[in-house]
RNA sequence: GGGCGGUUCGUAUAGCGGCAAUUACUCCAGACUGUAAAUCUGGCGGCCAUCGGCCUUCGGGGGUUCGAGUCCCUCACCGCCCA
């Protein structure tokens, strides 16, 4: 079978339907990843994930690296029986971490707040910050760890740069990831065979930042070493974070290049807007802490159609307005939560501190996302996904 | 009855002659894009406002002083100790 099989093709613009056969089943695209960064989607479990629609999670590389290690992971026989989770996960393979903890560190104040993370042809070394040890994050370091978490999609090690940047600073840049991306691919080959999930698969990641060149120059420096799909990397951070009409840009001319049979996975990416405009411009896959984190921190997603051609908005559930609001988060929804209890109930669980809020919150929020997503597939399915996009113009 | 301590922004506190006045919590608002994030930032006497300005505040009343939340007198209330 098929790692990636197409279904169908929209008319009017690049998206696609398909699956991705993994090692532990099929996942429909287009498709949103919750994020389960240390092997757990923060405050809901396997079951409920699998029950509001997600097919393929994302885990994070770096930080089961550090805790609990990915030898006690293989040990427990892969992070899909540590974790409770038999459907595919995709591993990200720390690149973010790369730059999200150096990011950290300029942005502090404190001058006396030690370096976590320093860059050199090697890998990444970073200082642990649960107990300040030193550790060396290679390319092979980070495939190996991958291996032996046993991930179905694992992602080569990539140096991430922000927005803006240099036209030097982007070159150097590249020209690493490109290094790092050939030893990953050797590693990989070496140790797949015996790894706990054998049919992994491995992405390349796309960086140059909004070069046309760049971009140009990394995918065909990709397709040079093969790898089984593509991660679009850097467009979810800096200036573009700001400024999405960069990252459709860097989108919109980075496709042309890739294979039209090998998913494309847009790293980090976003907003339900960002989403589908990326879907519109080619891109299958996503993976954003925002549904999770934003419950976290009272901001529900609900669908509203309104004048301004918005197709949802964001419900800030702290505000006061929300204090004697007896009805559903979303009456459209279906989650647990909007049937059986109402805004003032759930503003009462967050000013109170109670985790049933936090839990309440992220299950609808990933209902919101992963039902936008089955939206989106069945409007390609159906000829209507110029509709759909046309909502979030 | 006697001695001592206290009364400051919703609560709890700092303040010992130059103060619209500390800190914590609460409260109000904002941010969050391959998760160092159930986190972080800002506001929190009033009225204008660009820097800033003006007004009214520290239990009540009176006094000393250029100037008082801060010192003195007095009253009220609260607490502890001795009878």
């Amino acid at each position: 079978m098929d790692f990636f099989q197409i279904l169908k093709n929209d008319i009017n613009s690049k998206a696609r339907l398909g699956i991705i056969n993994t090692a532990h089943g099929p996942v429909k695209t287009p498709a949103f990843l919750p994020i389960g960064t240390r092997g757990s989607v923060k405050a809901v479990t396997s079951e409920e994930l699998r029950f509001w629609g997600a097919e393929m999670i994302l885990a994070n590389t770096y930080h089961l690296w550090m805790r609990p290690g990915d030898a006690l992971i293989n040990k427990a026989g892969g992070l899909h029986k540590f974790m409770g989770w038999d459907g595919p996960i995709f591993t990200d393979s720390g690149g973010y971490q790369v730059y999200s903890l150096g990011e950290k560190i300029t942005e502090s104040t404190s001058e006396r707040k030690p370096t976590l993370k320093k860059i050199t042809e090697k890998g990444v070394e970073f200082r642990n910050e649960l107990d300040g040890a030193l550790h060396v994050l290679s390319p092979e370091e980070s495939i190996q760890i991958q291996s032996n978490l046993g991930s179905d999609i694992a992602v080569v090690l990539d140096d991430v740069p922000g927005l803006p940047a240099t036209k030097t600073r982007l070159e150097s840049s590249l020209e690493l990831t490109l290094k790092w991306a050939e030893r990953a691919k050797k590693q990989f080959e070496k140790i797949t065979p015996e790894s706990v999930n054998p049919g992994q698969k491995l992405f390349g990641v796309v960086q140059g930042g909004d070069r046309e060149y760049l971009r140009k120059k990394s995918v065909r420096a990709l397709q040079k070493i093969g790898f089984d799909g593509y991660g679009i990397g850097g467009l979810a951070i800096g200036a573009v974070a700001d400024d999405p009409e960069i990252m459709y840009r860097v989108i919109d001319f980075t496709v042309p290049y890739l294979e039209d049979d090998k998913p494309r996975h847009l790293l980090g990416v976003g907003y339900p807007e960002q989403i589908i405009k990326s879907i519109a411009l080619g891109m299958d896959t996503f993976d954003c802490v925002i549904p999770t984190r934003n419950a976290r921190h009272g901001e529900l997603f609900i669908n509203q159609k309104n004048g301004n051609g918005a197709g949802y908005a964001a419900l800030k559930i702290l505000n006061k307005q929300y204090a004697e609001d007896f009805t559903p988060i979303d009456n459209t929804c279906s989650c647990y939560g909007c049937r059986h209890h109402n805004r003032a109930y759930l503003r009462h669980l967050f000013m109170s501190g109670e985790p049933l809020g936090i839990r309440l919150a992220t299950m609808h929020n990933l209902r919101f996302y992963l039902d936008f997503m089955e939206k989106v597939r069945r409007s390609i399915e159906f000829e209507s996904f110029s509709e759909l996009l046309a909502l979030y113009q």
